[in-house]
DNA sequence: GGCTCCAACTGGTCATACCACTTGACCAAA
DNA sequence: TTTGGTCAAGTGGTATGACCAGTTGGAGCC
């Protein structure tokens, strides 16, 4: 097993983490309201700038409604929560969630193709020859975490060339989901990535300057893997509907 | 002028605008590091634990990389922040930024159809009587800015319908941008919302369960207006260029 | 030169005190 | 009954000062 860096955490993370856990998983229900600052300190045995540090963050996130004199309520994340949270919601209690994953797809593949036909209408000169570079490192390797890498540094020069920053922060986003997550997922992924070819002819399109091509391309890049997945996920949930096998690393968290 | 809701900006709350408006002004570069915790505090004559948590808030965003020990460095934030920045970078010192607002404009249409092709999909028998309503309420109304709440409400009872964890955050997110600037847009999305018949057009497809005529609807429900404004966002951004006249709501920041 | 070690930073955490605000109960006046 | 005032208790907001825990870089040794 290979030597991984130390995770760091530090108390404030710690009350972040259980708070959300609690909200998230509807522990305290939306409407409901959290016990004081002073009072979680106790529970907790933190101080309570750790408390109200791990509070401040929830309530960026719009999960939280902090009030100043008033009580602290919880917010209903479906509805309010933006993106970000995402990495959060896809990892619950060290699993990956199913239907959240099948989300994460369906998003990339209704958007790539958009974003292909935006960076085809707008890449300047140089961006044939930076995806081509790119292209071929993807096409040079046979490891299937490697590959993944080059194919989003691959998506990451054709947002950049979109010139579009909401597409850009949704990229982000969604990286940030995805990368923890890079490692277990590369034997999934790796259907997609190892299409070297797909990846030239959406290049091709994209350096041409023809959007509608492009747009054609970056979905048979991303459809093929993207419908097996699916599939796979819904074989999945059905067969925990049908056969709730305990899975361990779930449990080992009760 | 009617009444509003009183403005209450915590300690914390004006740290975190100022240092994010100096990250994303670019007046401390990806790569620098920031004074020191008890610096800033002492600069901006706040304590420590307020300057403390807004750089903490910052980091959550991925916009800073605070490390024990060693110093707090600024991220890039167009590489790493997420969707959740999109209303600090909408509004600028005071002004809209018309690149953002347009790309939210392309963004939303083009995600827009595949939310409603989804939605006619997976949407309930209960989903036709409730667009229904919501299209009636549009319908009936002569106001600009309650006619923006109604397809507000529209597009969030189809985001829910398409039943994708990833879209509903991005629809929260891009809402909690669109909101705030809400009033001042009515002028520009009246031509888009007060089309109830192409809503009428789009609920019909959707509660059909037809999801490639849902799509086809929905983008005639968004595009013109789409057209229409991103036309005049580069014909502003023309003048600026060709005559940069101060805004006054630009300069009384300075 | 290269290594060790230590002092001077940095952020992380805590305890405590006090300020500011909200809430609800209570009571007096209209 | 309603309205408004008062007040105490509880909440979040802020400040201070102390100490712990890492990182960094240079002084000094080999």
């Amino acid at each position: 097993m290979p030597l991984q860096p130390v995770v760091r955490r530090s108390v404030p993370d710690e009350v972040f983490d259980q708070v959300l856990a609690e909200v998230v998983d509807g522990e305290i229900g939306a409407g409901e309201t959290l016990p004081s600052e002073r009072r979680l300190a106790e529970v907790l045995g933190v101080s309570r700038p750790a408390v109200r540090e791990a509070l401040q963050r929830m309530a960026q996130t719009r999960l939280l409604d902090v009030r100043h004199g008033g009580a602290t309520t919880v917010r209903d994340f479906r509805r309010y929560a933006g993106l970000d949270l995402l990495p959060q919601l896809l990892v619950r209690r060290g699993s990956l969630d199913a239907s959240v994953a099948r989300s994460i797809l369906e998003a990339r593949l209704a958007i790539g193709p958009s974003v292909a036909a935006l960076a085809a209408e707008r890449g300047g000169a140089t961006l044939g020859a930076l995806l081509t570079d790119c292209v071929d490192l993807l096409a040079a390797t046979d490891d299937d975490v490697e590959r993944q890498v080059h194919a989003l540094t691959f998506w990451d020069l054709v947002v950049d060339a979109a010139d579009s920053v909401v597409f850009r922060l949704m990229f982000n986003s969604l990286r940030a989901a995805y990368e923890p997550a890079l490692e277990a997922l590369a034997p999934a992924m790796a259907e997609e990535v190892g299409q070297a070819g797909a990846y030239r002819v959406l290049t091709a399109a994209i350096s041409a300057g023809d959007p509608e091509t492009a747009r054609a391309a970056a979905d048979r890049v991303l459809r093929p893997a993207t419908a097996s997945l699916v599939g796979a996920l819904a074989a999945l949930a059905d067969a925990v509907i049908s056969d709730p096998t305990p899975d361990p690393d779930l449990e080992e968290q009760r």
